[in-house]
DNA sequence: AAATAAGGTTAGCGATCGCTAACTTTGCCG
DNA sequence: CGGCAAAGTTAGCGATCGCTAACCTTATTT
């Protein structure tokens, strides 16, 4: 019956809102937030650039709505898997799973949310830097306890570190999108293993 | 007598250029390419923004003069590196090292690298473009003969995924410059390590 | 059928952008 | 000292930007 929650797709019915986040990630994240322009995000999805503002209330609001919702779906779907905690190891590859599997099926809005964060407003910027903060901490936890002989502060690094190997590599298709999750995975699995 | 050579400062005098391709650097990582006015980088070295145009020919070109002085650096670098190769295994561990230092003691130009590509001249993106296609062949060809059991493709994806950790941590500054390099290194190797 | 609200259009505003023009200052060299 | 080139200044151009205003079309509701 649910249909499983994608971020920008939060149950009621997607429509338009919808579809222009995600015509607006993909100009984002090939361009850049002030390389695009309204009106270019209006011809993605066949209407005007005025037109946007039926559903938006400034070209700032989508760019930290989309913030917003990737940093919660990353958030809640991180703190699910860490309770649901068997062994910490299980755990740790869980949170790599699932962060892996979020980037290859949404290469542009995980391009932007690494890219853009400088563009949010005030505002914005706090509230996703704090749902990122407490999505670090869910990792730096896994992290601690699964992999022994390391402290907090090498923990939060390697944490940061394989969120860029993961991030990185949306857009790379030399090998086919399994395949290349399963290497994804094992290479942030053997990187955490060697941060001890 | 030889100063050791970074991006930008390539022997002759520095000067004027460099600080302004430096500060613009600066500038781009943090606020985007097109985030950036020309008015912006000359105050950030105490002139005005058309002054800038006695040293270069636009904004477009300090991005590629940029983008091109690093490319070069990093494929001289590695390049090097390779062929000095004593056993396989010492040759990646080279040009992992390499990489760390670079990115953490030039951490906007890795940034601006990363993220700015799409902002280049199609001229400079070519140019550009095949610089780095060969400095990902020298790290394929590393990773192919000290990693038993890794095909083309997957050493492809996981040198760009190696890139990907190092280069999105240049900010991260919860450990002193000597052990962040030192985990990202150990963190780059055990994810070669389980490439294969 | 009339009323209403949602979602679209074009015209155009003020601000900002990259860049050029015209002029001034500075420092070196014969 | 006079001359000149390099490096800076301000004024302002054409283009583009985000956004608003005013209007129109369509579908739903009563």
């Amino acid at each position: 019956m649910s249909t499983t929650p994608t971020p920008l797709t939060n149950g009621e019915k997607a429509s338009r809102r919808e579809q222009i986040l995600a015509a607006a990630a993909e100009l984002f994240a090939r361009h850049g937030f002030h390389g695009v322009g309204i009106d270019d995000i209006g011809a993605a999805v066949g209407i005007s650039g005025p037109a946007l503002y039926r559903h938006f209330r400034s070209k700032d609001a989508m760019l930290g709505e989309m913030l917003g919702s990737i940093s919660r779906f990353l958030l809640d779907g991180g703190t699910a898997r860490a309770a649901e905690a068997e062994a910490p190891e299980t755990t740790l590859g869980e949170l790599v799973r699932f962060h892996v599997d979020f980037a290859l099926s949404h290469p542009s809005l995980i391009t932007v949310q690494e890219r853009n964060l400088a563009n949010l407003t005030d505002t914005d910027r706090r509230q996703v830097r704090a749902l990122q903060r407490r999505y670090v901490e869910v990792w730096v936890g896994a992290i601690s306890a699964a992999v022994p002989g390391v402290g907090e502060a090498e923990a939060r690094s390697a944490a940061h570190a394989v969120f860029g190997l993961i991030n990185s590599t949306p857009y790379n298709r030399y090998l086919g999108e399994g395949d290349l999750a399963d290497l994804l995975s094992r290479l942030a699995l053997g990187a955490l293993r060697a941060a001890g």
